[in-house]
RNA sequence: AGGCGCGUAGCUCAGUGGGAGAGCGCUACAUUGACACUGUAGAGGUCGGCGGUUCAAUCCCGCCCGCGCCUACCA
C-alpha cells in the first residue's frame, strides 16, 4: 500500500465560525464566476454538453421560475462539467416584443409624449438606451445563483447575428411557401393596437347575455330567430345560416331576411357548421368579426365588410349614424335597447361567455380581419411529430410528450407579424400597387438588410415585426452562430444536450423551437426537454404579478443564502409537479448548509492535528463510512443521470445529516482522537467526497470547504467521484447496524430511566449478536454513555430488545414503573400481531406456493425475529411482576 | 366537451406490488470545545371513498367524490 503522507493541509479551523454565514462566501465566489467564467472549449475534443438559458425578458426583474430553471440547469450543467464533459452553459436576454415595448411607452407618456411623436427612429433609440440600461440586470441577478454560465457568450435576441438568423428563417420559409401574406380573421388588442397569435389569446369566461334576435324575412310574413352574443354586429351580417339537415328551417333556406335596425336584406344559407342544438339553431353570419363566420363567409362567397374600428368602436357608412363612434359594449347596451325598442328582441337570458383575452393587456380581443403574414406551421409540426416517434427527441416527463403531439396534430398557422416597433422588422417591401418584394436567400446576411432589386419602382419596407417567438424559437442554434453553420460552437455543441424549462411554455417555446429546428437545421435543437412545474404561492395560486403573490428570490437569497434557496429547488424537483412555495424548504437547506459547514470545521480540526496515512480502513466505522459512500455515489449519480434533482438531494441529504455526522462522525472520535492516521485519511476521503457529491446544487458552499481543505483549483472543475466496488463491506454494514441497535436500545433505557446525560451506567449485553457489539465496546460505550458488563442483573431491571440483543438496566428505583410497562406492553402488542400476521401467512400454501422464494424465506426471519422479542419482551415484563 | 395532474402524519411533501417515510410543528430531556440553523428519546397516519385483479394493493384496473391546470370555432 502507499504510504502517502499527506502534507497537513491549510486546514483553518480558527478561522471558519461555528456558524456558517454564506453571505461573505457567496459574494466572493460570484465575483470569481463573473470575472473568471466557466468558459467551453468547442476544440477540447471531449464529449459535449450544452443547455441553452430560456431567454429572460431584458426588462424582467428576477422571479422564481427564473430561479427554477436556473438552478436546474446548473445542477446538471456543473454535474456533466465534473464528470469531464465539455459543459456550456448559454446564457443571454429576450427582447421579449410587447412588454418591453409597453413599458418604455409608458414612460413616455409620463413624459406627456408618445412614439409617434418621436418617430420611428428616435423611439428605437430610446428602446435601445433602456435595454442597454436595463438588459444586464437580471442577468447580474442571475450570477447571485451561482449559475456556472459561459458570460463570455452571452447572447440578445436582436444581436446582430441573431437578427440575421431571423432573416433568414423569413426568406427561407417564405421562398419554400411556407410563409404567405393573406388577409384572416386575426387576434386583435385594442389596448396595445397589436395583433397576437392564439396562443397569446387566454380563454376566460364572463357573465353576459344570450339574446335571442327575430329577423323578419321579406316575404310571405315571418321570421327567423337566431340566437348571438354580440348583437352590435349586426350590422355586418351578410347572411342567416341554419344546418342544411335542420328539418325546421327546411322552407326558409334561399329566402331573405331583413337585418333589425336596418333596411338590409341578407340570404338565409344552409352549412353544416351550424349546430342544430344550440339557441334557435340558427345563427347570424358576420364574415369580418368571427372565426367561424369568415370560413362560412367563403364557402357561400359573402362579402365580409367590418363595422368595428381598431379602437373597437363601431364605425362605418352600415352602422346607424346613432351608433357611430360608441365603444363595443356601449354600443351593445344601446343596440340592445333600440332592438327591444323595435320589438326585434325576443329573448335575454343570462349566459356565460367564452371570451378570449389578450395574454398581455387582459382586455378582450376583437377578432378583426387584416392584412398578415402567417406561417403555415402544419408541415414543420410533422416533422417534428415524426422526430418524436423516431426517438430524435424525448420529452420528460412522458405525459408531457402527449400533450405535445396533440397540440401539434391540430396546430393552425401562426400569425407571426405584429404592429410594434420593438423587434425584427419583417423583411418585406411592397411597391405602390402591392406586390411583394422578399430578398433572395443569399441576401439576407446585411445590417441592416438591403432592399431587394426592383424594376425601378419605389420600395417600402414593411413596418410591422415579428412575434417575439419567432425569434426564440431560434435560440438553440441562432446563440451557437446559425446561420453559420461552420461555427465552431454550433458544430460542437449543436444539437443541444437537454433543455429545461417549466411546462407553460412547452407550445409557446418548446414545440416551436423543435418545428425551427428541424425546418432549418434538419435536426431536432436538444435531445432530452427536461419539464419543470410552476411555482404556486402557499395557498396553491399560480404565483402572478397582477396577483401580487409572487416571491423576490433575492429576497429569499438576502434571508438564507443562494445555497440554502438551491437546495430548496432541487429538493422540491420531482417529476414535472408543481411546487407549492414553502419557505420551511429553504430552512431546510440553510440547516443543512450549517451541519455540513460544522462536520466540515470538526473534520478539519481532526486532520489538522496530524498527518493521514493511506491505506485500507480496519476500524469498523470507517468500513462502515466508506461503503455507505459508496452506495450513496452511485445512487447520486443514477439520481442525476435520470434528470431526477429531488431523488439525489434527498438522498445526500440523509446520507450526510443521518450517517456521515450522527453515526461515522460520533463513531470515529475515538480512533481520530487516539491520532489514528487511516482514521483520519478515511475523514477525508470522505468529506471530501461529500462536498464533491453536493456541489452542483450548492457550489458556494462546497466551494469554499474544498478550498479550505487546501486545494487550489476548482472544485467545480474537479472529477465526480465514481463508486469503487472493492470498497462495499457488507460484513461492515451489518456490524454496524448491530452497534446501532445497541446504542439505541441503551438511550432508550436511559430515557426510560430519566438518567441524566453525564451517567454512564451500567449495561448487561446479551443475545447473539452481543458478540459483535464487544468487539467495539469501545465506540459503543462511548455512544451509549454506558458500560457493558456480561453479569446477569438480579431483580428486576429495565430491558430493552433488538434483533439478537437483550439489554438490560439494573432498575435501581429510578424509573415510573407505571410508564414502562405501559410501554412495554405497548410494544408488546405490536410485535404478537407482527408474530401472528406471519403466521397466518406462511400457514397459507397460496402463499408459500405463489410467492417468491426470497420473499418466503424473508418472512420466516420476521417470524423467528417476532417471536424471539415477543419471548425478550414477555420475560422483561414478567420479571417486574406484571403481565403482558 | 375532451385531456392531464393531485388527494399519504397537524402543515409542506417523498415513496414502493411483499409490515408506511422526511422536514417543520408537537411532548420530554440535554447547554464549555463540530453544530441550538444542535443532540437524544417519543407521540402522531383505516395512504380520499367503493368495487375489481393478485397468494399479497397505499402502489395496478374501473367507478365515484374533492381540488387544480391545459386544450376547444356551439354563436
Amino acid at each position: 500500500m502507499d504510504e502517502r503522507a499527506t502534507t497537513s493541509p491549510d486546514a483553518r479551523p480558527d478561522t471558519l465560525p461555528p456558524r456558517y454565514d454564506p453571505f461573505a462566501v457567496e459574494d466572493r465566489w460570484v465575483a470569481r464566476w463573473a470575472s473568471e467564467p466557466f468558459r467551453a472549449d468547442p476544440a477540447s475534443g471531449r464529449e459535449p454538453f450544452c443547455i441553452v438559458i430560456p431567454p429572460p425578458n431584458v426588462t424582467g426583474n428576477l422571479h422564481l421560475g427564473h430561479a427554477f430553471d436556473n438552478t436546474i440547469i446548473d445542477t446538471l450543467v456543473r454535474f456533466k462539467r465534473m464528470q469531464g464533459f465539455e459543459a456550456l452553459f448559454q446564457p443571454g436576454t429576450d427582447h421579449a416584443g410587447i412588454s418591453t415595448q409597453v413599458q418604455v411607452e409608458r414612460a413616455l407618456r409620463a413624459e406627456g409624449t408618445d412614439r409617434h411623436a418621436l418617430g420611428r427612429d428616435a423611439f428605437m433609440q430610446r428602446m435601445w438606451a433602456w435595454k442597454e440600461r436595463y438588459g444586464g440586470i437580471i442577468l447580474g441577478q442571475l450570477q447571485r445563483l451561482g449559475i456556472s454560465a459561459d458570460w463570455t457568450r452571452t447572447r440578445f435576441t436582436m444581436d446582430a447575428g441573431l437578427s440575421r438568423a431571423v432573416r433568414r428563417q423569413f426568406v427561407e420559409l417564405y421562398h419554400r411557401g411556407r410563409i404567405y401574406r393573406g388577409e384572416r380573421i386575426v387576434n386583435w388588442d385594442p389596448e396595445s393596437r397589436t395583433t397576437l397569435s392564439d396562443l397569446e389569446v387566454e380563454r376566460e369566461e364572463r357573465p353576459g347575455s344570450l339574446y335571442t334576435l327575430s329577423y323578419p324575412l321579406q316575404e310571405g310574413g315571418g321570421a327567423i330567430r337566431i340566437a348571438t352574443v354580440r348583437p352590435e354586429t349586426i350590422f355586418a351580417d351578410q347572411a342567416v345560416a341554419v344546418h342544411p339537415e335542420d328539418e325546421r328551417y327546411r322552407g326558409m333556406v334561399g329566402k331573405r331576411v331583413r337585418i333589425p335596425l336596418t333596411d338590409r336584406f341578407v340570404p338565409v344559407i344552409a352549412d353544416a357548421a351550424v349546430e342544430r342544438d344550440f339557441g334557435t339553431g340558427a345563427l347570424k353570419i358576420t364574415p369580418a368579426h368571427d372565426p367561424t363566420d369568415f370560413e362560412i363567409g367563403e364557402r357561400h362567397g359573402l362579402d365580409r365588410p367590418s363595422v368595428i374600428s381598431l379602437d373597437a368602436r363601431l364605425e362605418g357608412e352600415l352602422v346607424p349614424e346613432r351608433f357611430r363612434g360608441m365603444e363595443r359594449f356601449e354600443a351593445r347596451e344601446a343596440v340592445v335597447a333600440a332592438l327591444r325598442a323595435a320589438g326585434s328582441l325576443a329573448v335575454e337570458e343570462a349566459y356565460t361567455i367564452p371570451i378570449g383575452v389578450s395574454q398581455r393587456t387582459h382586455v378582450p380581443v376583437e377578432p378583426i380581419l387584416s392584412l398578415q403574414w402567417f406561417y403555415d406551421v402544419g408541415p414543420a409540426a410533422r416533422r417534428v411529430l415524426q422526430a418524436l416517434d423516431d426517438g430524435e427527441v424525448r420529452i420528460l416527463p412522458e405525459r408531457y410528450a402527449k400533450v405535445n403531439r396533440d397540440w401539434l396534430e391540430a396546430i393552425r398557422p401562426w400569425n407571426i407579424s405584429r404592429q410594434l416597433w420593438w423587434g425584427h422588422q419583417i423583411p418585406a417591401w411592397y411597391d405602390d400597387e402591392g406586390n411583394v418584394y422578399v430578398p433572395d436567400a443569399a441576401d439576407p446576411y446585411t445590417d441592416p438588410p438591403d432592399r431587394p432589386e426592383n424594376a425601378g419602382r419605389e420600395l417600402r419596407q414593411d413596418p410591422d415585426v415579428f412575434d417575439t417567438w419567432f425569434s426564440s424559437n431560434l435560440w438553440p442554434f441562432s446563440t451557437l452562430g446559425w446561420p453559420d453553420e461552420e461555427d465552431p460552437f454550433f458544430r460542437a455543441f449543436y444539437p443541444n444536450q437537454v433543455l429545461v424549462t417549466g411546462y407553460d411554455i412547452l407550445f409557446f417555446w418548446v414545440a416551436r423551437m423543435e418545428m425551427a429546428g428541424l425546418e432549418l437545421t434538419d435536426r431536432s435543437p436538444f435531445r432530452d426537454v427536461l419539464l419543470h412545474g410552476l411555482v404556486l404561492d402557499a395557498e396553491g395560486q399560480k404565483m402572478s404579478k397582477s396577483k401580487g403573490n409572487g416571491i423576490d428570490p433575492l429576497e429569499v437569497i438576502d434571508a438564507y443564502g443562494a445555497d440554502a434557496l438551491r437546495f430548496a429547488v432541487t429538493h422540491a424537483s420531482t417529476g414535472g409537479q408543481d411546487v407549492r412555495w414553502d419557505e420551511r424548504r429553504v430552512e431546510m437547506g440553510r440547516n443543512f448548509n450549517n451541519k455540513l459547514w460544522n462536520a466540515a470545521r470538526f473534520a478539519m480540526m481532526q486532520l489538522s492535528a496530524g498527518p493521514e496515512e493511506a491505506g485500507p480502513p480496519t476500524r469498523l466505522a470507517d468500513r462502515w463510512i466508506l461503503s455507505r459512500l459508496q452506495r450513496a455515489i452511485a445512487a447520486a449519480t443514477a439520481a442525476l443521470e435520470g434528470y431526477d434533482l429531488g431523488a439525489a438531494n434527498r438522498l445526500l441529504y440523509d446520507f450526510v445529516w443521518s450517517e456521515f455526522c450522527d453515526w461515522y462522525l460520533e463513531a470515529a472520535k475515538p480512533a481520530l482522537q487516539a491520532g489514528d492516521r487511516r482514521s483520519r485519511f478515511v475523514l477525508r476521503t470522505a468529506l471530501e467526497a461529500i462536498v464533491a457529491l453536493l456541489h452542483p446544487m450548492i457550489p458556494f458552499i462546497t466551494s469554499e470547504l474544498y478550498e479550505a481543505l487546501g486545494h487550489e483549483a476548482q472544485l467545480g472543475v474537479t472529477a465526480w467521484p465514481v463508486a469503487d466496488g472493492d470498497l462495499l463491506d457488507e460484513p461492515a454494514e451489518r456490524d454496524f447496524e448491530t452497534l446501532k441497535a445497541a446504542v439505541t436500545a441503551v438511550r432508550a433505557l436511559r430515557s426510560d430511566a430519566d438518567l441524566s446525560p453525564g451517567q454512564v451506567v451500567p449495561v448487561h449485553l446479551a443475545g447473539d449478536a452481543a458478540a459483535r457489539v464487544r468487539d467495539e465496546r469501545e465506540v459503543a460505550e462511548a455512544l451509549a454513555r454506558a458500560r457493558f458488563h456480561d453479569e446477569p442483573v438480579e431483580g428486576p431491571a429495565l430491558t430493552q430488545v433488538a434483533a439478537g440483543l437483550e439489554l438490560r438496566l439494573p432498575f435501581e428505583g429510578l424509573v415510573d414503573e407505571a410508564e414502562w410497562t405501559l410501554r412495554q406492553r405497548k410494544r408488546l402488542q405490536k410485535l404478537r400481531a407482527e408474530r401472528e400476521r406471519s403466521e397466518r401467512k406462511l400457514a397459507n400454501p397460496r402463499f408459500t406456493d405463489n410467492a417468491p422464494a426470497d420473499v418466503v424465506t424473508e418472512e420466516r426471519r420476521r417470524l423467528a425475529e417476532a417471536s424471539e422479542l415477543v419471548g425478550r419482551v414477555e420475560a422483561a415484563l414478567a420479571q417486574l411482576g406484571a403481565e403482558g
